[in-house]
DNA sequence: CTGTTTTGTGACTTTAAAAGTAACAAAATC
DNA sequence: GATTTTGTTACTTTTAAAGTCACAAAACAG
């Protein structure tokens, strides 16, 4: 498939909406995201659905931001989207018979499986609004290891 | 892209030629695969060009191990494959004139980068013969936190 | 030497999931 | 009533791996 480019979209979108207290139709995210207007709905509706965003129809509708950015994490905003396939890498089969293929198989998704780890536990450890404060981000970070 | 399956499908075939001192054909591997000789032979390209197999042709051809399944780990079976592309998931565009869009990019990255050390850390603590002996690779892990 | 086996390799088709596109009903506003 | 905008369905395109086909070259068997 072609590389899965939601999270950094959505996130692009929000850091977006929160700048204007205006709404902000599909069709003006098409433009910044150089798409069209049809996808971002589609993109855009799990976070709809998870709240974190709102859209009105008609004039002077569109979408506004319906939680503030630092009440949100990464990893909420990932879930949103449907916690889309992270890997591009899998399994051979999905339940061999074959002993041999089976250990290669758990060896596979055994280190698969940490990677996801730790990439849910950085996108647990940012909020949406930590993305626009420079350093921010490292900061909370080295706090974590202490 | 179809999920990339090449990981765990040339480590169980380490796994069995390591049961055999006869080579096995790419047509018998085919089988075993449930696929055909001619992507075994490209898949093994890699690990033969590693060092890690020898083909030889004719009669009674075939691959072999050229090297003790205890000196090669995970993370060098990986590289030998050509490090294939790890994650489904990716930035938007490459190079972003939108700060709000670096900074949505930089997170992505981020998390995906530290995924990326532990897979790769991961596979770097196993040796494909450490597949075959259960609880071995458990125990070994163990050993690091200490 | 001839025929068979087997790899190495190039060229092509298929597959799967996201991206992209088009269209339109429904809702909201003007 | 006209226009704007979302929500949603249906369809096409894209991309890289999987899968397939074909054949030259090498190695071996007789």
């Amino acid at each position: 498939m072609r590389t899965d480019s939601r999270l950094p979209r959505v996130l692009h979108v929000l850091l977006h909406l929160d700048q204007t207290e205006d709404p902000v139709t599909s069709d003006q995210i098409g433009k910044m995201l150089n798409t069209n207007p049809s996808l971002v709905r589609r993109t855009m509706a799990g976070l709809r659905d998870a709240g974190f965003v709102g859209a009105t129809k008609g004039h002077g509708g569109g979408w506004v931001l319906s939680r503030s950015l630092d009440s949100i994490s990464l990893a909420e905003v990932y879930a949103a989207l449907g916690s889309p396939q992270l890997f591009a890498v899998g399994q051979s089969t999905d339940a061999p018979s074959c002993l041999l293929e089976q250990a290669a198989n758990l060896a596979t998704s055994s280190a698969l499986e940490a990677a996801r780890e730790t990439f849910q536990e950085k996108l647990g450890q940012v909020t949406v609004a930590d993305l626009v404060r420079p350093h921010a981000q490292v900061i909370r970070q080295h706090q974590e290891t202490l």
